[in-house]
DNA sequence: TTTATTAATAGTCAATATGACAATTAATAA
DNA sequence: TTATTAATTGTCATATTGACTATTAATAAA
């Protein structure tokens, strides 16, 4: 049989930047590592790609594992390979970033796996390349938003354009005029408004929103430029 | 010491799509495959990953020992990570697309390695899942061009608006209207008028332009939008 | 030498999108 | 009843877009 025989094989493993949003705040879910070296501190919910599955399916398995949740948001956007980044052994590392709306994980939080959401701005340090994972996921993902209605998977069924405004300000980290952010989103046609009210954030109330169900245009320029700064 | 004893391991190798332009059609440069199996099947250029570098290094280095060229655009966009989509064995294969002046190539061609230049729409099938790659390169790069502008990688430095206008419409598949195209391309300040004129394809000639050396802006917005159809 | 030809380039224009900002509305609490 | 305030709608000057027309600069034919 034949065999690429005389070359070097690796350990590969998929790393998972989970973003979530509470209605004010971006945040990451963080693990505490359980295996040596840099056991106990704090990082990304990671693990080895086994034999019978792809990388793909190795990220969606370590989410469900870490988070109870099926049918994740999930997208991978970098392959951290540099040779020492693991100083056990080498190990390359396929990141992905997954939306999670953070609502359905707090009923199935699970506690074995010492899991903790973090406010993007204020987490602890992360173990090896993972602060720059981290980094590099949050780029991508304004990037991805400025061209595609992602966000959406990180709210709940029923939300209010001032929830959404709050949310795009955050993955942005800019102001934006809420006039001018209701006309775009609007003329998107993306959006379905709801009879009910929130009255939680104000005595007007804002109405909710679901979705509508065909979720995606082809176009992406349709959501495009939904956020410049209002200077 | 410790080591993470109970994990398999894979080969990694990187892979990529090289893409040029001759001034009339988007190119591809393709190897025939030196080893088993599919031994002389053409295939993407490709590499294992060597013990000592990173996948963004093995990357520039089958470039460099497939064209002869240095400092090449490069950039990974994707992780192919099936387990059987080697028959041999399980390889994970990090693919990079690379844009390289077709014509600096030209005059360094080695035939050793028996690459050839095909017009994209004309290539040949390749191996494993290298077809699967290059469509999604091509998408990849469709989208990076449309708002960073990386096209100008595959020009050589001088060049007219005319070219220009041909290489954009072959990557994006559509016809530009040509007065369009000069405005907008002119309001992004990207280019600096030359003296000289390309008489070689018109009576009246066109003027060559050369890259502003600032080349990228960091607003990606500037290009955006370069290229809507004209219906 | 004049004229027809043609690609390159410049100009026009209506429709739309943008960002800044002002005005109105719907509820609550004083 | 009124003051308050977030949510929502409206206004407007400016910029951008795509479609289309006009002009220009050269060559080649007459």
């Amino acid at each position: 049989m034949i065999e690429y025989s005389s070359q070097t094989h690796y350990l590969v493993a998929v790393d998972c930047i989970v973003f979530g949003f509470d209605g004010e705040r971006l945040k990451l879910l963080l693990v505490k590592r359980g295996l040596e070296p840099e056991i106990n501190k704090w990082s990304l919910i990671g693990g080895f790609v086994s034999a019978n599955e792809s990388t793909d399916e190795a990220a969606a398995r370590v989410l469900k594992k870490n988070t109870g949740l099926d049918g994740i948001y999930l997208e991978q956007f970098q392959v951290y390979g540099k040779p020492n980044r693991d100083p056990i052994e080498r190990v390359l590392s396929v990141a992905y970033f997954a939306l999670i709306d953070i609502h359905k994980y707090s009923a199935q939080i699970n506690a074995d796996y010492h899991a903790e959401w973090f406010p993007i701005n204020q987490r602890p340090e992360l173990i090896f390349d993972h602060d720059t994972m981290v980094a590099d996921a949050w780029k991508k993902l304004r990037y991805k938003a400025a061209l595609h209605p992602i966000l959406f998977e990180l709210l709940p069924k029923k939300f209010t354009l001032p929830q959404l405004q709050v949310l795009f300000e955050e993955v942005n980290d800019m102001k934006i005029d809420a006039g001018n952010f209701n006309r775009k989103i609007k003329s998107t046609g993306l959006l379905i408004k709801l009879e009910e009210k929130d009255k939680s954030s104000s005595k007007k109330g804002a109405f909710y929103f679901k979705l509508n169900p065909k979720r995606y245009q082809s176009d992406f320029h349709l959501v495009l430029n939904v956020f410049r700064s209002t200077k």
